[in-house]
DNA sequence: ATTAGCACTCGATAAAGGAGAGTGCTAACA
DNA sequence: TGTTAGCACTCTCCTTTATCGAGTGCTAAT
């Protein structure tokens, strides 16, 4: 058997259908409100067809059909009609990034806000990745006798800073003096240039205090620092309440806690395509258990054409796939564009 | 009508039943469970009795009885028995505080997480109120021609930073310079007296860049970098879909949207008491719309003898007094001493 | 004052009976 | 040969009815 355009018509009747209504759809409904010019009979022998093929299913006998992940897998493939976004849409998007947002996390945060508005599902988004960042300015500050505080300032406009336990005997004109060293040699570089090729140079230079930059040096390079921006920004978790499928509270316990499990978060925006364009990951597809009656829609954001993060948005199967696939294409494009701005300037 | 004796010892055996199984307790349970030596019946004559005096009531004929909020009081204030935490439970706080804990949002963070986790419910820290520390060293950094960083460290060891536009002319060497004078004046002193006292002086001596001196000032007069850690730190938010109070989906999604306005969870917080010890308050003796079938119990954390910030447990009005009450004392005092403690070794 | 006994109330649970939506099949039709 | 009207059938959902049982309040006896 194979697909016609009729039974093409019939499936997307039913998956519109039910991602609106959240109700099995029967043959009458279809027959009526999608003007088909069959009757209702016709359109149940072309649903037993799309049964058989595996698009959709039923619940049980004598309610209408659902469509199966196999049949959302080619609505999402073949049938979907490109949903262009309202004026309203792009403005909404546009005022909430020009509101103030100096720093990157705030954009980021605002970003994941804007993904689970706008789809009323929940949104993820995985902020930069910034380890090939060139650094721009290291500065050693002394707190106390013993204690000085280390900040790194990269190309991005990341600041980070930590606590360092320094030997006694260094003093002010000492860290003031390794901070210009330091700078005149790193600034520019990215940490793997450092690792690399400028060790030597600098332990060369700062013999006298390899000590201090064997430290410095070392939080360089585990890069705890940069992967501090690296977290799941998460928005509209409580969004899936609304759902209907989520009516009963050990789902949403399942759900809920899952998302508290920043790991796990990481493993599911990491299947986000490499290039531009957009991911769908339909239910049973995500090997995930406890999100498997859920689809994710994931992109990468790129400064510069490089890879930095990705954005996601997870609602049940039943998703209007049409719409968020447009909003995640959108913002998504939206983000990549900010973010190579907001780099330059710096 | 009184209380007697007996009537509290029936109150107290209602309360601790229907705490431990959410179900209304009927005489026939009280008289067999808990050893009163009388009958049914007899029980019936005085729980018609604490009906009539508020303590108790009837969801509806037939059905057994349930505190009120006026029972749950005069069990909190007359009956509870003090509940003394196991060898276990302290070992588990102290491992939690013993784990790495080097900045002041994770210790805050653990304190919420502990909370949670030995109480099975909501709980809230407030992050301390450092307004009146002293600072401990500014500094500047050049970042580009126009963008300078000012970092500011107190006393606490809370580092903050935060991006300045300057006027172009400014070398290295005038930041380092104006860095100088700035700590010079500054070490040691809160931006209270800074701004009462300091400010002129400090005019004079750095006449010549007054506007940066302004910038700064600005920065540390709104103190908005020291407010950042004054924030409400939950944790254990899901633990209420545990309770079978949160069956209804409704009622959850209420309760969930109010954990996301932090400044009402801060107004929550706001009424714990000033000196030591705990603060209780039952249902609908709050007054924030949706909580009122909640209880919430509250202690204020001091370093070196000043409120600095407030812990708080929120469940329903079917809470574990007992238990949270002693935890919540004792988390409180761990906290106060290992704050106090962390802010000596600065 | 306490308690056994008893009638009564009322929610919860189960069983029974439509109502309605939807199906699959058959036979007629273009 | 594809389409459609008709119809019997299935199964869920809702409502109604019946029953059960926990728990009460009252009364009378101890």
């Amino acid at each position: 058997m194979q697909m016609d355009e009729r039974k093409k018509r019939i499936l997307l009747a039913i998956i519109q259908d039910y991602i609106a209504t959240a109700e099995p759809v029967g043959s009458r409904t279809i027959a009526r409100k999608y003007e088909l010019g069959v009757s209702p009979a016709t359109v149940r022998n072309e649903m037993a067809d799309l049964e058989e093929l595996g698009y959709i299913e039923q619940p049980h006998t004598s309610a209408g059909r659902i469509p199966s992940d196999i049949g959302y897998r080619y609505y999402v493939d073949c049938l979907m009609e490109k949903h262009q976004l309202t004026a309203d849409d792009q403005a909404f998007v546009r005022a909430g990034y020009e509101a103030k947002n100096q720093e990157i996390g705030q954009v980021i945060q605002m970003t994941s806000n804007l993904l689970s508005q706008m789809t009323n599902y929940t949104s993820l988004v995985l902020g930069p990745q910034l380890t090939g960042t060139a650094i721009k300015h290291v500065q050693l500050v002394p707190v106390d006798t013993g204690k000085a505080l280390v900040i790194v300032i990269t190309q991005s406009g990341i600041v980070q800073n930590k606590m360092l336990n320094i030997p006694e005997n260094i003093t002010y004109e000492d860290l003031m003096q390794i901070s210009r060293i330091l700078n005149a040699k790193l600034q520019g570089h990215s940490v793997e240039d450092i690792k690399h090729t400028l060790i030597s140079e600098i332990y060369f230079e700062l013999s006298k205090h390899n000590e201090i930059f064997d430290m410095v040096m070392d939080l360089l390079g585990n890069q705890s620092l940069l992967k501090e921006e690296e977290r799941v920004y998460l928005s509209g978790t409580l969004n899936i309440l609304n759902q209907p499928e989520f009516r009963n509270i050990e789902k949403v316990k399942t759900l809920l806690s899952l998302l508290d499990h920043e790991q796990l978060l990481k493993n599911m925006l990491a299947d986000a395509p490499r290039d531009d364009g957009v991911f769908v990951k339909i239910g049973g597809e995500n090997k995930v258990a406890g999100i498997q009656d859920c689809s994710m829609i994931t992109a990468t954001y790129h400064v510069d054409g490089k890879i930095v993060g990705s954005i996601g948005v997870l609602g049940p199967t039943r998703m209007d796939y049409a719409k968020v696939v447009s909003v995640v294409d959108f913002i998504n494009n939206n983000l990549s564009e900010l973010l190579t701005s907001h780099f330059k300037r710096k």
